[in-house]
DNA sequence: CATCGCCTGTATAACGTTATAGAGCCGCAC
DNA sequence: GTGCGGCTCTATAACGTTATACAGGCGATG
């Protein structure tokens, strides 16, 4: 196919092993040689075949990032921090969808490509702790979001628990008495709902109001119209909330939605708050109060680590970090001066 | 590292070669051997090596979707559709992320990464026809969108000019007389802005309309911050307009959100249309009246014509394919019984 | 009974790279 | 002048796979 070693080899008039050593710098070349060697690549065009070299050193440079939803902005947002922090230090990133199914996670987990990147960063939603804890391949990963913890990996995350928690105060701070949840899910499936679930209720309780299981509206799935159907059924009770906490930003955004149809203005009839602080909620009107995770820095972290663990320099045990988080203060929730 | 071809073939007591034929299918196997091979693979966890294989085989089972704005919703709806597309054909879909960076797109084009990806689908802003020409490289290429044209390349893009005649002939057809255009770019940049100006222009002269060049707002890039700062200069003028059509969506959910800070009802004063069918723009309040490209006719297109060409299916010229769009009418223009 | 062809399986040469062992040369010390 | 170490460079064996050429067995055909 394209140009190769020998290539370069023959009209720079050296050996096979000479050019690699120009082109990897692994043993030193005299001047001479090495400039003859660096005019015949320039002149021919030459770039390594990346499928060889892996095959040779076992590394192929490219690492992936699984995500549930690739249309999700968070992802998305997540995804080009990644990217560019993966290229600083010589890595391509590739992105892979898992669409939050479960055997699109297991596959990559154990890895039926396996053999072509190096490492991978997961979200997981769809498996567990056990799952992970099966693992037999051997590819270094890193784990972000409180899919699973406990886990012998890497993994970075946001305390759930302490942002639900964040959020409620900050409701009942402005006066808000019925707050409704929107994203539980039924069963055992997403663990990062179970614990935005607690941290409202623990909230709550803490602030001395009631927790009423009605007004936590499960959803199938986490996107805008998932949010927007739970708040319809929300405001069909007899006794609608005075606030909503979304799972997400997505999710809020879909009740946002709902009360706009509904007639009902926000903050004034219902404040509304969710998490991920996408750029969509600081453009959609009302503008929507959030949890931000840092992005920034989840991103880079995960992939920091897991060249680390990739390259050996992490020889430690695995390290679990909760990065921080702040809330951001929008219309949704009435601006600080009004 | 891992488990490989010798391993199966030592523990089923036959040849390297009929372990591969009984994974690929290339040569027939007996029935009596092949079952014993499979049980070796199963007991053992075989997965082959995709890096060698593709050094035996030429090919990596790896295409590339090259889009300029990985946070750009459309390009990730775009790209979820041509990840199962793909999935579908037997390949694996990475995306690559060219940040509208006019390097980043010319190191794609003549493959820094040939060797790891078997094709390519570009969607081109920064570079033209004259580079895309220049392409050293073999690789099997797909354009997508209308940044460059005339090349001999599988194109598919929609027919920007007639979408925009299609927005502005809605505008006026629910009486707006002073209709201004968000996102033209200085300089030669961006072809589908030029040609979605083009359409503008036209559809205004067609209606009876004066083209005033003040209504037309230049942005340096297509979010959604470019679209709320290009909006406040036109609200800024002597005399504003009635009527905003937006590069895309994006800009017109900036322009939106102007209106709203400013006061301004919508459609009453300032009616709206943008490009590209997102979902956010079904959301948000007002929801957004756009044009609709068929992306999943894109998307699946885009994908086969490039699998055609890597398997050499298609021999024939390359094909330029218009892609239908359709007008959405939602409340940024006023529903269709108000 | 020799010949042909089919069927199943094997041995082996690539693919393009990198790491290892070693070859040649030169200068210096003994 | 023999031996030794340092410096460049070369020859070559992997890495795991697939495709090609080939070998052996066996039934059918002439």
């Amino acid at each position: 196919m394209g140009v190769n070693l020998k290539d370069i080899a023959q009209r720079a008039g050296v050996s096979l092993a000479t050019v690699s050593n120009v082109v990897n710098g692994y043993r030193p070349v005299g001047e001479r040689t090495r400039q003859r060697v660096q005019q015949a690549i320039d002149e021919l065009g030459y770039s390594p075949n990346l499928g060889a070299r892996h095959l040779r050193r076992g590394r192929t440079g490219l690492i992936a990032l699984a995500i549930p939803e690739l249309n999700n902005p968070y992802f998305a947002e997540l995804a080009e921090i990644a990217i560019s922090e993966a290229a600083a230090l010589g890595y391509t990133l590739v992105m892979e969808n898992t669409a939050a199914d479960r055997k699109a996670e297991l596959a990559l987990l154990d890895g039926t490509r396996r053999h072509i990147i190096d490492g991978l960063i997961l979200s997981p939603v769809r498996i567990g702790r056990e799952e992970v804890l099966a693992r037999s391949a051997d590819t270094p990963l890193v784990l972000i979001g409180e899919g699973v913890s406990d886990v012998p990996y890497d993994h970075i995350a946001i305390d759930n628990v302490a942002a639900s928690h964040a959020a409620i105060q900050h409701l009942v701070a402005i006066g808000r008495r019925r707050i409704a949840f929107i994203g539980a899910t039924p069963g055992g499936d997403r663990q990062s709902a179970h614990l935005r679930v607690r941290g409202y209720r623990e909230a709550l309780v803490a602030a001395g109001l009631p927790y009423r299981p009605r007004l936590v509206a499960r959803t199938d799935a986490f996107g805008r119209l998932d949010g927007k159907r739970a708040m319809r059924d929300l405001l069909a009770l007899g006794d609608p909330p005075d606030a909503v906490f979304g799972y997400n930003d997505l999710v809020a955004i879909g009740a946002l939605r709902t009360l706009a149809e509904a007639g009902l203005r926000v903050p004034e009839d219902v404040a509304v708050v969710g998490i991920d602080d996408i750029e969509e909620g600081r453009f959609g009107t009302p503008t929507l109060t959030t949890i931000a995770p840092d992005k920034r820095e989840i991103g880079r972290l995960a992939v920091r680590r897991l060249v680390a663990r990739i390259e050996g320099t992490a020889v430690a045990a695995p390290l679990t970090v909760q990065t921080p988080f702040r809330l951001v203060r929008r219309e949704s929730t009435g601006t600080p001066g009004g």
